[in-house]
DNA sequence: GCCACCGGTGGC
DNA sequence: GCCACCGGTGGC
């Protein structure tokens, strides 16, 4: 079966000001953002924002089919959100995400601006969609890394608040004050000592978010074949079991559209003439914006179109040059 | 000199 | 369009 993917919210702040917003997710594996202006697709309820993670077809709107999907749809969604955010005031969130304090930009140009961080990790209830806040970052890792095959429930949340049910509020909704992004499902947990860091990009950037793992020693590592040289170079880890398929760069989607600037068009290197063929068209289709149904997020009032986004898991579409592996194969090989 | 962060690019 | 990787660089 397919697996869906988990959606994390993050909800940051930013300095700007001009996310708007979008709705809540509901899709599969994306991740929204709220940047703290977006205020007018706060989608309140819970059932709105089943967010279908895997299988089907779309979601229309709010509840709806995901029960059917059972498990794979709905819920999984996990969210982060900054507490610092504008608004956020009011929940109490995570105490102490490593991620949490707002970076500020160390480029020239941006010297001012603050960095979204992630500030709380919330997961959606697989029964009533509300949003549950999970208490640390290490519970939401342990919750995200199985949550295909353990939907996450109301009374999941009971380990760490007595007593909580389907019938009490959500923790977190989507009012547009913060920005959420929807994470992957099953990405495992950082092997004992290792830590897993998600860097949020400043908006307008050309991409949504880095991964790093932070190694026992501390050694910043951003790419599946730093790990690989780290570990053939530090045999130690190998015989505590870490292996490559406890390390996942992928990264949470940004439910804002346009957080994420889009890449110039880049001319087939086969023709020029098509090249200026699709200037052309290009410039056409960018009048027309407007034409997209109804992406999340985006200015779809009620129902947030499905994307469904075929789920990735973590190696799923990577391309396998001769000199990469695999993360089975290189859980098998390493040794 | 280090490093956090970003841009760019190749490949799919 | 997305993803993975990695080089560059400003700030510390």
């Amino acid at each position: 079966m397919e697996r869906d993917h988990l959606d994390l919210a993050t909800l940051g702040k930013t300095d700007h000001n001009d996310i708007h917003g979008s709705s809540v997710a509901s899709h599969r594996d994306n991740m929204k953002y709220e940047p703290k202006d977006l205020r007018d697709s706060a989608q309140p309820a819970p059932n709105q924002n089943p967010i279908d993670l895997t299988s089907s077809p779309e979601r229309e709107d709010d509840s709806t089919d995901d029960e059917d999907n059972q498990g794979e749809d709905a819920q999984k969604q996990l969210v982060i959100y900054d507490p610092t955010a504008v608004g956020a005031g009011e929940i109490e969130l995570v105490p102490d995400p490593l991620d949490s304090q707002p970076r500020r930009n160390s480029f020239p140009n941006y010297t001012s601006r603050i960095l979204p961080a992630v500030g709380a990790f919330t997961v959606q209830c697989a029964n009533c969609f509300k949003w549950r806040l999970i208490p640390t970052k290490e519970k939401y890792e342990e919750i995200r890394e199985h949550i295909l095959e353990q939907p996450f429930y109301c009374e999941s949340a009971r380990e760490w608040r007595a007593g909580v049910s389907c019938d009490d509020p959500p923790d977190l909704t989507q009012d547009g004050s913060r920005l959420w992004a929807i994470d992957k499902p099953n990405i495992a947990q950082p092997p004992p000592g290792w830590e897993r860091l998600l860097r949020i990009r400043g908006e307008g950037g050309t991409r949504f978010a880095d991964v790093y793992y932070v190694s026992p020693s501390g050694k910043r590592l951003r790419s599946m074949i730093e790990i690989q040289k780290y570990l053939q170079e530090h045999p130690e880890y190998a015989a505590e079991g870490v292996s490559m398929s406890r390390f996942s760069f992928q990264i949470p989607r940004p439910l804002q559209e346009n957080y994420v600037r889009k890449r110039p068009y880049r001319p087939a290197l086969a023709h020029d003439e098509d090249d200026s063929v699709k200037r052309i068209a290009w410039i056409g289709s960018d009048g027309g914006t407007d034409l997209r149904l109804g992406m999340p997020g985006l200015s779809a009032p009620t129902d947030r179109a499905p994307l469904f986004e075929p789920v990735s898991q973590s190696f799923k579409k990577r391309r396998t040059p001769s000199k990469r592996m695999s993360n089975t194969d290189a859980a098998c090989k390493s040794s």
